[in-house]
DNA sequence: AATAAAGTGTGATGTACGTCAATTTATTTT
DNA sequence: AAAATAAATTGACGTACATCACACTTTATT
């Protein structure tokens, strides 16, 4: 199970086994069921989290109660609330499970220890970032570029096994537009 | 005026003067005129900018030649089409300047080179995109979440001297309406 | 200074998508 | 298997914002 991290890491960095054991001790496992929450609104973030099996949806919950979905974590991504993670403030975003779910949990401090420690960690954790960067920007652009039906095709595209499992409500608040209105335009197409 | 970045450099990390010598010498200076072009739709992208001084916006045109900006960089910012730049691919937005501007141009293998050269600029850059990550991050959340006068009024909030200089019709694509919302926006307040 | 070009504002009208409400169909839970 | 809960669909109607058209103003260009 670990592997799915090893290999994670050495399609970006060349480390022994013996080192990645090391790194992985500064891990720990966990394991959540359905509903159960990593991060909470307003409370403290702990950990980013790396995603071994099951599924979890990071989002945001507006003054109405309106939920908003910023990102969905499946195996081989990390999550976390960022902001609060890097700069030790309160959530402002929840991480809850969308079915039962098994993480590695790095805290900040063991994050900066082991960057601190091997010059190709910070590597792996820069250029890791990088392609994160990349994927928010263009996830911003087709906010700002495409209507409803054009992101929900794209999304189909390009993540077909993440629509199958996906409530489409959640789907829907991914997308941006109420699931009224994703139903429609599926129904349209 | 290098001043900027080494203070830049030193809000994260800690570098000696021979040090910030050595790195800029991995920099070219170049000035370019308003309206001209850092990074041109299709072509390679060469360098990540840092803004010296002036202003440029980044921005992509989609197929009905509308355009939606990404980004603006003003003084002490970086910019680029970092999917682009990272990946060696062509580029899919404009970047071009509303004013004279200078910059600060790092080419990807300096920057590579650098970051196996300097554990601390490695460190460096991972902070900094860390925190554009979290920048971008919260612009989704704010499209996602938020109506057109309340971006507005946050952007006006957060960035009041770029409100000022910026052209209407520019800043209206950033917050993504026309120019004939934003214009009605304002006159209702 | 004259002419062109770029930027801004305002009205009339259109449309994509949201809201509310009712119904149907799945999925959990006991 | 029954009851409870959650998810998905469909219709009627509302609204935020887009589009088009035109007038006006400011900034470039010769």
């Amino acid at each position: 199970m670990n592997d799915i991290l090893k290999t994670q890491f050495r399609k970006i960095i060349d480390i022994t086994d013996d080192e990645f054991d090391y790194i992985l001790s500064h891990f720990s496992y966990k394991k959540f069921k359905k509903h159960q929450f990593l991060v909470q609104d307003g409370q403290n973030v702990d950990f980013d989290y790396f995603v071994l099996s099951g599924c979890v949806k990071s989002y945001y919950s507006d003054e109405n109660g309106k939920i908003h979905i910023l990102l969905f974590g499946v195996q081989d991504w990390w999550i976390t609330d960022y902001e609060a993670y890097y700069y030790q403030k309160k959530a402002i975003v929840n991480i809850d499970c969308l079915e039962d779910t098994e993480v590695l949990c790095l805290s900040n401090d063991n994050r900066e220890k082991l960057c601190s420690e091997f010059h190709q960690i910070e590597s792996f954790f820069r250029k890791k970032t990088n392609r994160r960067n990349v994927a928010l920007q263009n996830r911003i652009l087709s906010l700002l570029s495409s209507s409803a039906k054009e992101r929900y095709e794209k999304f189909l595209q390009e993540y077909p096994m993440l629509v199958q499992k996906l409530p489409k409500h959640i789907l829907a608040s991914y997308l941006g537009v109420t699931r009224e209105t994703l139903s429609r335009l599926y129904a349209t197409k």
